[in-house]
DNA sequence: TAGTCAAAAGTCAAAGATGGTCAGAGGGTG
DNA sequence: CACCCTCTGACCATCTTTGACTTTTGACTA
């Protein structure tokens, strides 16, 4: 792998998916020493891979028997999935190409979108397709993403 | 052979021939150095021989764990559909919904896009979702329109 | 009970590592 | 000569890694 930060992603995930708990529960210190890299780097690695948009829940506590839980979330109804994501929305006063991609995947893997339709969507809201309104384009990604939902949430 | 250009050229192809993946993997930086040039040359030969007409996709990372894939890709078998409809595009200043939706119905017909989505894109660029921009509404229909082709042009 | 201390985890900004862009210089060919 | 590719380098954008400094928490002590 590339980089450190997508191994301990992965390494992550494995465990999460291993357990068959909702949740893990590690210890940041323990996870930066089996890597080798400095605690703060699982900061990093929480804040950009474990994020809302995709699906997890993460909590933690610091001092004696500190640790940091990463949960994931499966919510069951259309309804909630398409409410928390329209919430995250309303929480990024920028929408950029990369929190698009994740709430795309994300309707991909609650069963609202195809692989396809994914990929179509992206190429749409791309900075790229948007063109040189940078100003503009987050408005319009925030419209045409709330218009999507609003079509999804009808059937 | 004459330049470097054709050289590196030739040398990506035979990579890409050999590993039986569809995509190979490269450091920008690697390619640079082994053919003893400066970095932006591998762009530049990635963006004149490597395009999306000539059958090939590339997608990148920046930053640490850097790389540039490049992946063979089928062209669909009716680009002459596309290349109409994308003269159509450039014969209309305005694109209004009635024409964004004739094209999407033309999509459909050719095979190109499903019903479904056809639904979601007309929707996406309808006028109400795109809201206020009336000035910029028929640009952003273009270049989303032309994103969405570049997009079908190949499996 | 309040105060102190050590053990976590969090924050943030700087440095590092890549790739991208663009405009202008360089060169070959009709 | 004109024109079209190529080549180059300065400057930019993005993602990752690191480390100094901060905050929180529980246990222990006065």
């Amino acid at each position: 792998m590339r980089n450190i930060s997508d191994v301990i992603e992965q390494y992550l995930k494995q465990v999460l998916k291993e357990s068959q708990a909702e949740a893990i529960e590690i210890k940041r210190q323990d996870i930066a020493k089996r890597f080798e890299c400095v605690p703060s780097q699982i900061n990093y690695v929480i804040n950009t891979r474990f994020t809302v948009e995709k699906g997890y829940l993460v909590e933690s506590k610091r001092g004696g028997g500190g640790y940091i839980r990463i949960r994931r979330v499966i919510l069951h109804e259309k309804q909630d999935v398409l409410a928390s994501l329209m919430d995250i929305l309303q929480d990024h006063p920028r929408l950029s190409e990369q929190l698009v991609e994740n709430i795309l995947i994300r309707l991909f893997e609650e069963g609202m979108l195809s692989e396809r339709e994914v990929r179509l969507l992206y190429h749409l809201l791309s900075d790229e397709a948007l063109g040189l309104h940078a100003d503009d384009r987050h408005l319009i990604r925030r419209q045409q993403l709330l218009a999507l939902m609003k079509l999804l949430s009808y059937h």
